[in-house]
DNA sequence: AATTAACTTGCTCATATGAGCAAATCGTGC
DNA sequence: GCACGATTTGCTCATATGAGCAAGTTAATT
């Protein structure tokens, strides 16, 4: 419905004298020649209509309004939204790192994967936000060419800042042969650690795009042309080290074997999976992670989200 | 006084239940386990800090606060200031025409100058804004070489919007020769529109900018050696036909004397002048006029306000 | 012209909110 | 360590505001 030329010229006027002024709607109704329930209904309708607009100015602002929309549409135990700024990477590891600082009960083991964003959401998390977590790392990564302990520091980090332990997990992330990953599987380092993996209370992780700058190609597990592979078969990105389709289900079971670490099924199984995700490249992996039911928590942009919920 | 890190992160929490999830106060507070009064206290500070911003939205939306200012710095009767946007001389005309249309007592006689603002004020009058509107030319105007009339419709249209009659000057703006000028007022036809001009309720004109681009220039009145001449004397522009200095003195006496119409003094003493002036060229201008006392209400737009009450 | 139906208006009443104040807390300088 | 001023806190109370409702208006349809 729209409103009449003359009675939105009032409504202006109404609304400066309201909010800019700081006028009771007494006196602006004394003031302009209408009733105060008048003055209060247009006010009510300049705000619908956008005539009034309240916007909350603040790197840590948050749109309460679609994390209600995306706990709903995709039955979230939580999610958590920022507006749309420049710096969306960092400001959504910080969203991350605050809600995982003030996540109740403090989780005993936090099982993390690793990755660009969790290295930065270990970066935002502030010294002493919990006191003794273990963090355990739940999919296997010491990079095999590049500066090594790229996977490690971020556990490091994490657990440093809440005076608690890390429990790296000492094994390649895909394993060549699947005989030679039942075997690391069995020993007992590395056994252990993904017992207490998957003993976790609390998930965190990020997800990878299916494309030549996959961190996973980045430290030499996968050539490109495996990643092209990958995509022609379905894959949209990777979740803790496994390649997943739209549906969430892996694209290539005899790679997901290879893959050592916490199992999709275990994850979609958790009571708290926090999933970080931000940019524009990341929402057709986004939307499998969510649709599929790998998270219980999203940290989100707003562009992300919006890209979730729109249509069906 | 700044807020504190944590006291901060806290506020933009509030901000966001309060404003976009419409919570109250106490629910707010019982939520975030604070009392209500710190919840109310923190939403005044963010709003105060800017945290929350509250905008009015709108072509017609205006800054009273400025306004406000404006008449308590120059000691006017009314200022009407429209926010900074990109048709500005067009928002200015629309806020001049509203606010002549709901001027009261509707004025029996209005004088006028003319001019494109002048113009485009008359354009956005509406149809019927009053009803019996006496509308005086008060300065010569008659085009000497473009297209005739320029300057009457102005009158005939605003005249006419108010079912009323416009009467105009028939005079040239500029004389050669001050016999000439002399001549020409004392001509009964002259002399009758001089004196209902003299007695017009509110007046309302707009001011020119002392460079070739001046109307009188494009008029023929002037030539731009001569708008030179009287810029080196210190003229910043010119209001019903006579240009003024930084003081809002007539920079060359000889000429004024040769301008057909009312004077600087009587627009000087009457009770409602009404002064419309928008764009970055006239700030100069504008101060002259304000500051001289020409007018007693000024229409204008937000930059030009600001420059009007920076410094001093 | 008569009859609905859809809005709008003015109002009562319950609730939300801000002003103002005394008590508590926090710093700071001695 | 203590005393003093500055803030902050929790509160009472007056006021501002929105929900809900009945009466009045307007517009559309027959």
């Amino acid at each position: 419905m729209t409103i009449a030329e003359d009675t939105e010229l009032l409504t202006v006027r109404i609304a400066e004298l309201y909010y800019d002024e700081d006028k009771t709607q007494d006196e602006i109704g004394a003031l302009l020649g209408v009733t105060r329930w008048k003055v209060g209904r247009l006010l009510t309708r300049a705000r619908e209509h956008g005539i009034v607009r309240i916007e909350i100015v603040h790197p840590r602002a948050r749109r309460l309004g679609v994390e209600r929309e995306l706990r709903e549409r995709f039955g979230l135990k939580d999610a958590i939204v920022i507006p749309d700024a420049d710096d969306l990477r960092s400001r959504v590891a910080q969203a991350a790192a605050d809600y995982l600082a003030s996540f109740r009960p403090v989780p005993r083991t936090l099982g993390i994967s690793w990755g660009r964003t969790l290295d930065e959401v270990a970066a935002h998390l502030p010294q002493g936000w919990a006191r003794g977590v273990t963090v355990v790392q739940i999919n296997g990564g010491v990079s095999l060419n590049r500066r090594a302990g790229t996977a490690s520091t971020t556990a490091v980090t994490i657990a440093e800042k809440a005076n608690g332990q890390a429990v790296l997990l000492p094994s390649p992330a895909i394993l060549e042969r699947l005989e030679t990953k039942r075997a690391i599987e069995s020993d007992r380092t590395v056994a252990s650690v993904i017992d207490k993996a998957a003993a976790a209370s609390v998930y965190l992780y990020s997800a990878g795009v299916a494309d030549a700058s996959s961190v996973l190609v980045d430290s030499g597990y996968l050539t490109t042309g495996d990643v092209e592979e990958l995509v022609r078969k379905g894959a949209v990105g990777d979740v803790v080290g496994r390649y997943i389709d739209a549906n969430g289900n892996p694209v290539d079971p005899g790679l997901d074997e290879r893959t050592v670490g916490l199992g999709l099924e275990q994850l979609r199984a958790t009571e708290t999976a926090i999933f970080v995700v931000a940019g524009e490249a990341k929402h057709d992996i986004a939307r499998a992670v969510v649709t599929s039911g790998l998270c219980t928590v999203i940290v989100t942009d707003e562009a992300t989200a919006a890209a979730l919920l729109e249509e069906e």
